[in-house]
RNA sequence: GGGGACGUAGUUCAGCUGGUUAGAACGCAUGCCUGUCACGCAUGAGGUCGCGGGUUCGAGUCCCGUCGUCCCCGCCA
């Protein structure tokens, strides 16, 4: 088939924007075959481009040339059309299209480029298999869903760039190419040539590069950077993602929250949704008492209490103190199944005491009743306020079980039960917002397996001022000036006021089990610049490709992101990662074992 | 590392308790068609049933292993 040459000519409109007013204009207009309809000696194809579909027509009677050329196209060819905006007549007008009131007369017909029959049609709402997709990117790309959400993407990141710098911000950017830090995630490494045994890492994040450039004096910085994490991928997680990192100096976490509450504003406005300012703030304790999660959705009610069994229940039933209850309200009518469902679910859970009480409008009904008689289940139900036609549901942990963390347990059960019930009962409302501050995180966690404790969010953050003096005593009552924001039950954000002062810092590497010796190797060239004039600073780092996927109302960051790669990490597109040549090993001095 | 779901034509899927030549829709090819827009009509091509092994007279179907995709747990300071 013989092709034409563009040549010097220009796009003079996209595909969508062409209307009534258009009419009589000769356009030329360039970009994909969508469809071709082939009526003999009239053919119609609908010419594709980014912004939208337009038909165009070969007529045999106006152009032999045109049609003959139209008869050999096929799907997503590349043509150039010239022609006349016309008025379709009345009765083909198209309602479903932007477009449909106008079509184009091709005089011209330019045969840019063939294409082979796509493995899948360039179409919205086709379904077709995530491997395909990602394995033919470049044509998943070209459907309008993506091509949505990449440029929203774009929109988005201006609104970041303009509103950070209009608040003083400096987009400074560091270094990929860095140093392995082995404290958190396992760091993605690259070889060094030049120095055999030597590895760079890519960055987790630029932590400690932005606290160093709060000590260089830039006060206020952002980053839209790149992350890289080797860990396991979810549907929100990918080994290389973007983060909105912000930092500054002499913070107030206010003034941050402000900053940042502003900027979920704007960044929502541009999908026209309303946000309601300020964002409740909530205490980690509150939260995983009330939600029993530390990233609760807030979209529904359902809140979980902390309640003791009336006086010696517990030891008939066997059941530790406290245990926690929830009103289900209005679902006194749940089938024995259902119930048994939400059992299942709390004992692989790790919660192994579950009960329920139906309240009825003088009845109340409970397996409980027989052992605890009807007034403790009352008294029970009166506690979790709960009234005619609720349901209550009672979660424990039996004593005798000498797991760790009993409270925790039972709070992380209480929210998996507390999910179960919103998607169960179509609780989660679409098209609302629902952000959170979730503040006072505990400064550590113990890790069992280690026997010592670990920073909870990095061990750079600092403890609140007035837990200081219990920093060695009693590490786990130690709450941290740590936040974590949150929207519709996804971390969309986390970050801390940090430690400016050296002496604090060496404490709390010390309570981490770092010795002095460990962290100056880890750590030595930032504890330098520590002490060199370290204003108090803190920031936050926002999860973009998560912010983004929200509001373009995928569940699946992949989404929003141009080329992701697969649950193990693959980029089924380019094949990566692939062997190498043994001579770029050789000059690396890298042998592979076995 | 563990658990679950899936894997059949280019695509999306159906295929019963194992039984003759593995089907459908869309797509694709060829022909006809001047107002279609999911064009229509006619004809046709297209399958290592993910891969390997086993059971069986006989396997898309049962068993074992393996690979891939998706979701979850662990992991993600």
């Amino acid at each position: 088939m013989k092709l034409d040459l563009l040549g010097d000519r220009q796009r003079t409109h996209y595909c969508g924007e062409l209307r009534k007013s258009h009419a009589g204009r000769t356009v030329f207009l360039a970009g994909w075959v969508a469809r071709r309809r082939d009526l003999g000696n009239l053919i119609f194809l609908d010419l594709r481009d980014h912004t939208g579909v337009i038909q165009v027509v070969c007529n045999r009677e106006v152009s032999a040339e045109v049609h003959a050329k139209a008869e050999e196209i096929r799907a997503e060819y590349v043509v150039g059309i010239e022609g006349e905006v016309v008025l379709r007549p009345s009765d083909t007008v198209n309602p479903q299209i932007s477009t449909g009131e106008v079509e184009v007369m091709a005089r011209t017909l330019l045969l840019l480029n063939e294409a082979k029959t796509p493995p899948f049609p360039i179409e919205d709402d086709i379904r077709t298999s995530e491997e395909a997709r990602l394995r033919h990117r470049y044509l998943d790309l070209r459907r309008r869903r993506m091509q949505h959400h990449l440029r929203l993407r774009h929109r988005a990141s201006l609104t970041v760039r303009e509103h950070m710098t209009a608040h003083g911000f400096v987009e400074v950017e560091t270094p990929f190419l860095t140093r392995s830090t082995p404290e958190g995630a396992r760091d993605y490494l690259v070889p060094s040539r030049i120095h055999h045994g030597h590895f760079y890492a890519l960055p987790q994040s630029p932590q400690l590069f932005k606290q160093i450039l709060m000590i260089a004096g830039y006060d206020r910085y952002f980053q839209i950077v790149r992350c890289f994490r080797d860990e396991d991928l979810r549907a929100d997680r990918q080994p290389e993602f973007t983060q909105v990192d912000v930092e500054m100096a002499f913070p107030q976490r206010d003034v941050l929250f402000d900053i940042i509450e502003q900027l979920m504003e704007k960044l929502f406005a541009l999908i026209e949704a309303k946000v309601r300012r300020p964002f409740p703030r909530l205490s980690y304790d509150e939260v995983m008492e009330r939600y029993g999660s530390d990233k609760p959705h807030l979209g529904f009610g359902l809140e979980w209490k902390r309640v003791n069994l009336p006086e010696g229940a517990g030891e008939k039933l066997h059941v530790r103190q406290p245990i926690k209850v929830l009103r289900v309200p209005g679902w006194a009518t749940a089938a024995r199944s259902q119930l048994d469902k939400l059992q299942d679910l709390a004992r692989a859970n790790a919660a192994d005491w579950f009960s329920y009480a139906k309240v009825g409008d003088s009845e109340i009904q409970s397996p409980l009743g027989k052992i605890l008689g009807e007034e403790a289940v009352r008294t029970l139900a009166a506690g979790a306020e709960a009234g005619a036609g609720d349901l209550v549901l009672l979660l424990g942990l039996k004593s005798g079980s000498g797991a760790p963390g009993p409270q925790q347990r039972l709070d992380a059960a209480s929210g998996e039960l507390r999910l179960e019930l919103a998607r169960k009962l179509d609780l989660i409302k679409p098209g609302e917002w629902n952000f959170l501050w979730v503040v006072d995180f505990p400064m550590f966690e113990y890790d069992e397996k280690a026997k010592r404790f670990a920073a909870m969010h990095h061990p750079f953050t600092s403890p609140r001022e007035e837990d200081l003096e219990k920093l060695e005593s009693d590490p786990a009552a130690v709450k941290a000036r740590a936040y974590d924001l949150v929207l519709n039950g996804s971390e969309i954000g986390g970050g801390s006021i940090r430690i400016h002062r050296p002496d604090i810092q060496k404490r709390v590497f010390s309570v981490l089990g770092l010795t002095p010796e460990k962290a100056r190797e880890r750590f030595g060239f930032f504890l330098d610049a520590l002490e060199c004039g370290t204003p108090p600073h803190g920031g936050i780092a926002l999860g973009y490709d998560r912010i983004i996927a929200l509001m373009a109302g995928e569940s699946n960051i992949r989404e929003v992101i141009a080329f992701p790669k697969t649950a193990s990490a693959v980029d089924l597109m380019c094949d990566a990662p692939a062997p190498v040549d043994p001579e770029q090993l050789d000059e690396l001095g890298i042998n592979i074992k076995n």
